[in-house]
DNA sequence: AACGGAAATC
DNA sequence: GATTTCCGTT
């Protein structure tokens, strides 16, 4: 048994949600199941413990702040065993999500990124809008990813 | 602080 | 492929 990083990582403060099987794959490696950055960010954001670190920014939807840089860091770089993880190189992976649609940049606001949720993060996942019985629900319509997968998680998987 | 190229790493 | 590492530029 590996001691720190397992194949399938613990969420930060244990406990709560975790994403399912499918948040963990990837297409060209169905075994990988490495969490990636954005995922780890959401489950950051759902947690209360962690709004001095990091938090949803009131107003603007699917927008948040980063609090505290260095600690965000420490703390992905803890999943992923990366020891030497600062803010620096985890922004540098946040911007490779501008040109994959999953985030954008709020220009102006310091340490402040806006999930591109309806359109781009949504895509990925198709099931998502797939409608049931006519208790269809627009994903804007969510407070958060989290809010919307206990909507859909629970009847799904 | 933020950006993005380039190479390395898994 | 998704970062991680390094770093020159704005």
């Amino acid at each position: 048994m590996k001691a720190g990083c397992s194949i399938v990582d613990k969420p930060e403060g244990g406990g709560g949600y975790h994403f399912p099987e499918w948040a963990y794959k990837t297409e060209s490696s169905p075994g990988s199941r490495q969490i990636q950055l954005w995922h780890f960010i959401l489950e950051l954001l759902q947690k209360e413990e962690f709004r001095h670190v990091i938090a949803w920014q009131q107003g603007e939807y699917g927008e948040f702040v980063i609090k505290d840089p260095d600690e965000v860091a420490r703390l992905w770089g803890r999943r992923k065993c990366k020891p030497q993880m600062n803010y620096d190189k985890l922004s540098r992976a946040l911007r490779y999500y501008y040109n994959k649609r999953i985030l954008h940049k709020t220009k102006g606001k310091r340490f402040t990124y806006k999930f591109n949720f309806n359109k781009l993060v949504m895509p990925n996942y198709p099931f998502i809008n797939i409608r049931p019985n006519g208790e269809h629900r627009e994903f804007r319509e969510f407070w958060n990813f989290w809010e919307f997968w206990d909507f859909w998680g629970k009847k799904k998987l």
